[in-house]
DNA sequence: GATGAATGAGCGTTCATTCAT
DNA sequence: AATGAATGAACGCTCATTCAT
C-alpha cells in the first residue's frame, strides 16, 4: 500500500475549517471555498472527503458534542453538589478563541436545528444527553439531602436553558454577560432551587 | 390628485412575510421570492418598499422587540415578586403559531447578531433593555425583603440567559422542554436565588 | 380649458434631468428615477411626457445639437479665417458646469451612437451638419486666398475629428488637455494645413 | 498530479468575448451571459476567472493599450517626420473587423472613463503615454529643422485629440470619415502646424 | 489523494414600463 | 396632469457540486 490513508486527518482539518469559517460568517456564508481556505486545503479536496456540506456540519456537531461530553467525563467530584457544579463549569468554561469559535458554532448549530431535520436530530440527541447528565446530578443532590426528587427533570431543563442562553448571549452580545460570571450564577440558581425542594416523603425516599 | 401611500401597510406585510419564511427556512434561505410569496406580493414590490433584505430583518427585529416590550408594559403587578413573575411570563409565554414563529425568528436573529454588526447593535439594545427591566424587578424583590441587592445584575443576567435558552431549546428541540414548564421553572430559579441572598447590611439598606 | 398645458416646460426639465444624471452616471445608469430626481419630479411623470427613455435621449441629442448650432449661427465674422476661427471657438468653448455636462453627454451620446441605430441617425446628422459648416468655412478661406479647394472636405473632417477628440479627452482625462488650449491648437492646425494648400489652377478657381 | 492551469488562456478568451460583445452592444449591455456566449463559455466560468465584470473591462483596456503600444514600438523610421508619420499610422490604421471592434471598445472605454474612476486612471495613463510619444516625435521634427520646440506639448495634444476623434467618428458615423483618409489628414495637419513654427532663437537651440 | 476548471441554479437587486387613483 | 404602487425581466454574482486530469 503505497500511500497510507490520511482521510481522518483531512476530515478533522476540514471540520476545523468549518468551525473557524462558520464562527465568523455563519453556516450559509461559510462556503466550501472559505472552509477550504481556513483549513489550508483546496476546495476540490473538501468534496473528496465529504459528500456534502451538511455532512461537514454534522461532523462538527459531533465533534462539539464530544468535546463537552469529554469535559464532563473528566470530572472527579467529591460530592453531589460538587458534581453538579463541575458539570456546569464544564459547559460554561470558555478558554481562548478556539472555545469561542466552538460556542459560536454551537449557537449557529442550534439555529440550523430549527429548520434542518438532519441537524435537529443529532442536536437534540446531544442536548438530551446533557440534560440527562444534569438531571442525574441534580437528582443526586436532592437525594443526598433527603429532598423530593420529582422536580429534577424540570430543574435540569432550566439549567440546560440557562447554559444555552449564556452561550448565545455570550457570543451575540458584548456587554450583557460579564466574563466569568456565567458558571457562578447558574450554580447559584441551581442551588437556590435545590434548596427550595421540600423533604422527601418517607415513601418517596430514594425513588427515581 | 395623487395616489395615497400604502407603504406602511405593505412594509408590515413584508415584515410578516419574512417572519413566516424565516421561521421555517432561516434567514439566508428566506429569499426575497419566499418573503414575497409569504406576503402574497410580487418579488419586485419587496424592493420597492425596502432598500435591502437586511433592512427587512432590522424591521422585524424592531417589531419583535416591541412586542415583548409591550407585553411587559401591560403588566400590572401587585407585589415585587408578582412583577418579576409576570415579567418572566411575558417573555416565555408562547401562544399559537404566530408566537412560535416570533420565537424562532428571535433565535435566528440572535444567530445573525453573531456576525452582522448591523443586527448585533439593535439586538443587543433589545437584550439590554430586557435585562435592565429584569434587574429592576429583581432589585425590587430584594429591597422589599431587606436583602442585599448587589447581586441583582448577575441574577438578572442569569434569568435573561434562561429566557434566551428556553426560547432556543423550545424551537430547536422537540422533547427537551415540556410545554408550559419554562415560566414556572425560571420563576423557581429566580425565587430560589433571591431567597439565598443575605440580609442587607444596615448601611446598605435601600441603596441601589 | 381649466389647466393650461405645461408639457413643453416639463419636457425640458426632464431633458435637463437626463443631462445632469447622464453626465455623472452614463446613460444606462441614469435611471428614470435618477432623471426624475435630478429634475425634481416624480418618476411616474417622466413616462407621462415621454414614451420611453430613449426618447428623452433623442430629445437631449436634439437640444445639444441645437445649442452648438445656435452658437455658430450667432457669429458675425469679418473674414473667412475669422469665420473658421469663430466656428472652432463655438464648438470648443466650455463655460461652467452646465457646458461640461453637455460635453460629457455629447461624448456619451457618441458612444451610444455606435450601437443604437435610433441614436446613430440623428447623431450623424448633427455631425454632418457641423462638418458641412466647417467645410464651407475652410472652403471660404481657401477660395479667398486663391488656393485649391479640393481638400476642404478632408480638412473639415480632420477639424471635426479634432473637435470631437478634444471633447472626449476633456471629459475623460484630467491632465492631458490644459484648459483653454483646445481652440487655439485646432486653429493652428487648421491654418497650418490651409497654408499648405497649393494655389488653385486657373481653371479651378472659385469652383466648388 | 494536479490539473494544469489554463487560466491565462481562458482569461484571454473572456477578454476577447467582452471585446466582441462590447463592440456591438456597449459595456452595460455586454452582460456576463453575452460575454460568455461570445467566448463560447458558460456564464459561471467567467466569474471563476474574473472577480468582477469591471475587472474584465480593465483587462481589455490593458490589452488594447498594449496593442497600440506594440504597433508604435515596431516602427523603424528613417527620419523624424517619418517617425511622426508612422506613429500616426500606427494609431489610425484599422484593418479588419477585429480592429474595428478594438476601436469601438476604445471609444466605449473612453466614455466609461468619464464616470468610473477605476477605468479613468488606466485610461488616462494610456492616453498620456501615447501623448508623450507623440510629443517626442513632434519635438524631434522641430529640433531637426531648427524650429522652436515650445509648442510640442500642445501640438501633440492636438494630434492626440484628432486621433481620438477619428476613432470616435469612425465607429459612430457611417459617412463622415472616408476610409483611409484619417492618417493622411492628421499627417497634413501635423506637418502644417510644424511648418508654422518659427526658427528657434539661437539661445534656445536644442533645448527641451 | 489531490487539483482546479467547469456547471447551472439561485440569489439580492435594479429598472423601464404600466396603471389605478 | 400627476402620483407612486406594481410588475417582471434582466443583471452581476455566489456557490455546492461534479469531474477530467
Amino acid at each position: 500500500m503505497a500511500r497510507p490513508s490520511n482521510t481522518e486527518t483531512r476530515r478533522e482539518e476540514i471540520v476545523l475549517g468549518l468551525q473557524r469559517a462558520m464562527a465568523e460568517r455563519g453556516y450559509e456564508k461559510a462556503s466550501i471555498a472559505a472552509i477550504a481556505e481556513a483549513a489550508a486545503l483546496t476546495p476540490g479536496l473538501v468534496h473528496y472527503h465529504f459528500d456534502s456540506k451538511q455532512e461537514i456540519l454534522l461532523a462538527l456537531l459531533d465533534r462539539l458534542a464530544r468535546i463537552w461530553r469529554g469535559r464532563a467525563a473528566a470530572l472527579n467530584p467529591a460530592s453531589p453538589r460538587e458534581r453538579l457544579s463541575a458539570l456546569l463549569d464544564a459547559w460554561l468554561a470558555v478558554d481562548g478563541s478556539s472555545d469561542r469559535d466552538a460556542v459560536a458554532c454551537w449557537v449557529a448549530l442550534g439555529a440550523e436545528a430549527i429548520r434542518q431535520p438532519e441537524v435537529r436530530a443529532p442536536y437534540e440527541r446531544a442536548v438530551r444527553a446533557a440534560h440527562a447528565e444534569l438531571e442525574d446530578a441534580v437528582h443526586g443532590c436532592l437525594a443526598a439531602e433527603g429532598r423530593a426528587t420529582g422536580a429534577s427533570p424540570l430543574i435540569a431543563a432550566g439549567l440546560m436553558a440557562a447554559i444555552s442562553g449564556y452561550m448565545q448571549l455570550g457570543v451575540a452580545t458584548s456587554e450583557v454577560i460579564a466574563a466569568g460570571t456565567a458558571a457562578p450564577t447558574v450554580r447559584a440558581m441551581a442551588f437556590g432551587v435545590i434548596d427550595a425542594q421540600p423533604s422527601a416523603a418517607p415513601s418517596e425516599k430514594g425513588k427515581r
